[in-house]
DNA sequence: GTGAAAGCGCTAACAA
DNA sequence: TTGTTAGCGCTTTCAC
C-alpha cells in the first residue's frame, strides 16, 4: 500500500516561501523573532498541509523527549494474581502523575519492576535518551533502593522518589506521606476511646510501609504506657487470607483485644469479615481502624474508619518536583515533602 | 557542570576497529551476517565503554519507536474527585497492558482523554511519530467514538479497540467481555433462586456498559415470562450516593424487590450499606449481586456474588493484537474477541 | 529578519 | 564479509 510521505519542515517551508529555519522558529516561536507576515504565511502553510513535526527528530536535536517515566519498583512475586495497579494506592498516585503530566504537555511512560529483577532493562531504558525524567516508586526500606537509585544517579537524569525516600546522598527530591505518625493518630484514637488492648495486623514487612505503621503504633501505646502485647501483633503479606490467619490467632489469645488496626483497608475488610463470622460485633465487641482510606472504605457496612492518605496529590507533586529538577540546573535544591495524613472516623472505631 | 558527552555508535566502531556499519550488525543481529571475531571485538567495545544506543536516533531512523499507548478514554467530569485509574476495571487493564508490553520489549505511555475534551492533544500524539501502536478504550456506545476513531484511523496507526467495539468500518481489532450475557447470567440466577421481582440498579447510561448491562437483564426477564417494571429500574451515575439514591427508591415501591443485581460492584457496596441500615438483611430479606468482581468482592461481609470479567487478560490480548497488526502487513485480519464472563456465587445471592 | 548548512546518532543501500 | 555514506526531520549556529 502506498503509505503517505510524511509532511516535513520542508515542504511547510517551500510552501510558504521561507526557508526551514523560519518554520522552526515559528513553530518554537524563538529563539529568534520571525515578522508577523512571514509568520502568518508559516502558520498557513502549516495548517494547509496538515503539518505534524516529528517528535523524533526534534527530540534527537533537542536531546529533549517531552516524556517521564514512571517506575513503579514493587514486590511482584506475591500471590498468583499479578497486582500491579490494582492497588488502591498505586493507582490513585497514578492518576496524578498522569493528570500532572499531561497538564504539563509532558508524556508519561509507565514501567514497573520488581524488587528482585534484574536491572538491565531499566538501564536499557534510562540510558535510551527516551526521558527527561523519572519518578520512581520505592516500597522498600530505604538502603534496599541503593542499587535502583545508583543507576538512575549514574544515568544523570532528574528524579523523584515517592512513597519512600532514597538515600539522601543522592539528592533525589521525595514526596512521601507519613505512616508512621498515621499509625500513631489511629492507636491514639483508639485509646483515648478507651481501648488497652489494641492489635496491630502487619503488612508485608518486606515493606518499609509495613514497619513504619508498626512502628507508629508501637510508638503510640508507649506514649500512654500501655504495654506492648507480641501476641497481638500478627500479620504476614498484604493478602487477605493472611490477615484473616493473622486475627484468627489474634482473637484465640488469652486476652483478646478490643481493637484492631489494620496495616491497610484491603487487609481490614476480610478482618472485618472474620470477626463477624465469628459472631463479633464491630465496632461494638471490636473495633476496627484501616489504613489508605481507598475510596470504597465510605461505602462499606460499616462504613471503615481510615487513615487517608493524599494518593493523587502525591502524584501530582512527584511530577512537579520531577519538572522542577529538569528546569532548574541540577543542583536545584532537594525538597522532602512529607504529605499529612487524615484519620476518617467512620463506622467501624 | 560537564555532563558527560554520549557514548555513540562511532567510539564503539573506532575502538573495535570496524565500521559502524558493524556496530549496527551486531546490534541487531542484521540485517547482516557478521564473523564471530568481529561480533565478539564489537561486544567487547560496547561493554567496555558501556555503549548504550540512542532509542531517539534509532526510531528517527528506523521509524520504529517500541512504544505503545494506551488512550484511555472515559468521561472525566464525573464527581468532585478524579477518577482516572482508580476505577478497580481500568486498573486491571492496565496491569495487563503493563506486563504485556513489557514482555514483548515495548514500553506503555498512558494517556487519558476525556470522552468530551478536544482531540487536538491526541492528534499532536498520534502524529508525532513516537507510537508504533495503540490500544483505545472506548466507553461510549459505538458511533460516538467514531471521530476518535476516525482520527486514528486516518494516522494510519496500528489499533486494538477494549472494551467496547469501534465501528468495523475502522478495521480495528477488538477485546471487550459480554457485559450482556453477564447481566443475563446473574439475572437468571436470580430467577432460578425463587425471584420474581428483581431490580436493576444501572450505571452512568452515557456508558456502554451500562447500557448493556440494563440490556442483559431485560433481556432474561422476558425470557423467563416476567413482567419488565420499569419501577425498579434506577440509577444515575457511578457515584455510590446515586446508587443508594435509587435503591431508596426502588425499595420504597409498592412492592419492593426481593433482588437486585447493581451494574458494578462498587455500586453494589453502598448498595447493601443503605439496605442494611435499612434494616434489610442480606440475603435473607434482599439477594445483591454486583459486576466486575473486584478483589474486595471476596472479602466483604458478605462476600459480594458478582459478575466476574477477565479485566487482566483484556490487557494482555489488546497488547497481543497491536503487536499482531503492527507485525502482519496492515491488512491483518481482524479479531473481535469477546472475552467470557462468569458468574462468582458467594454471599450475597 | 532570514537563508544555508552542520549535525543530533543511527540504519541500510551501495560499493568493494 | 566489511567500509562508506546518504539521509531520517529537526534545531541552531554562522553568515548575510
Amino acid at each position: 500500500m502506498p503509505t503517505q510521505k510524511r509532511v516535513t519542515h520542508q515542504d511547510v517551508a517551500k510552501l510558504a516561501g521561507v526557508s526551514t529555519a523560519v518554520v522552526s522558529y515559528v513553530i518554537n516561536n524563538g529563539p529568534r523573532p520571525t515578522s508577523l507576515e512571514v509568520r502568518e504565511r508559516v502558520l498557513r502553510a502549516i495548517a494547509e498541509l496538515d503539518y505534524h513535526p516529528s517528535a523524533l527528530a526534534r527530540s534527537l536535536r533537542s536531546q529533549r523527549t517531552n516524556t517521564i517515566a514512571f517506575i513503579a519498583s514493587d514486590y511482584y512475586d506475591v500471590g498468583d494474581n499479578i497486582q500491579i495497579f490494582t492497588a488502591p494506592s498505586s493507582s490513585a498516585i497514578l492518576t496524578g502523575l498522569v493528570t500532572e503530566t499531561k497538564a504539563n504537555g509532558y508524556y508519561l511512560l509507565v514501567f514497573p519492576i520488581g524488587v528482585e529483577e534484574e536491572l538491565n532493562q531499566l538501564q536499557v531504558l534510562l540510558r535510551s535518551g527516551r526521558l527527561d525524567g523519572v519518578v520512581v516508586r520505592l516500597v522498600q526500606e530505604s538502603s534496599a533502593t541503593d542499587p535502583l537509585l545508583e543507576m538512575i544517579s549514574s544515568v544523570d537524569i532528574p528524579c523523584v522518589c515517592i512513597e519512600r525516600p532514597g538515600d539522601p546522598r543522592f539528592g533525589f527530591s521525595t514526596v512521601t506521606f507519613d505512616d508512621e505518625r498515621g499509625a500513631y493518630t489511629a492507636t491514639q484514637y483508639l485509646i483515648e476511646q478507651g481501648h488497652t488492648r489494641i492489635a496491630h495486623i502487619h503488612g508485608d514487612l518486606r515493606y518499609d510501609a509495613s514497619l513504619r505503621r508498626l512502628s507508629g503504633y508501637r510508638q503510640a501505646l508507649t506514649d500512654a504506657n500501655l504495654p506492648i502485647d507480641e501476641q497481638i501483633i500478627a500479620g504476614k503479606t498484604w493478602l487477605s487470607a493472611d490477615a484473616i490467619a493473622a486475627a484468627q490467632r489474634i482473637m484465640q489469645g488469652d486476652a483478646p483485644p478490643t481493637a484492631i488496626l489494620a496495616a491497610s483497608d484491603t487487609l481490614a475488610f476480610p478482618i472485618i469479615q472474620f470477626l463477624q463470622s465469628q459472631g463479633y460485633r464491630i465496632p461494638g465487641d471490636v473495633s476496627v481502624i484501616g489504613f489508605d482510606d481507598i475510596p470504597l472504605a465510605r461505602d462499606m457496612a460499616p462504613a471503615l474508619t481510615s487513615i487517608r492518605i493524599p494518593f493523587v496529590e502525591i502524584g501530582r507533586k512527584a511530577v512537579n518536583l520531577t519538572l522542577d529538577a529538569m528546569a532548574g540546573s541540577s543542583n536545584a535544591n532537594t525538597m522532602s515533602d512529607v504529605l499529612p495524613v487524615e484519620l476518617i472516623r467512620r463506622g467501624t472505631a
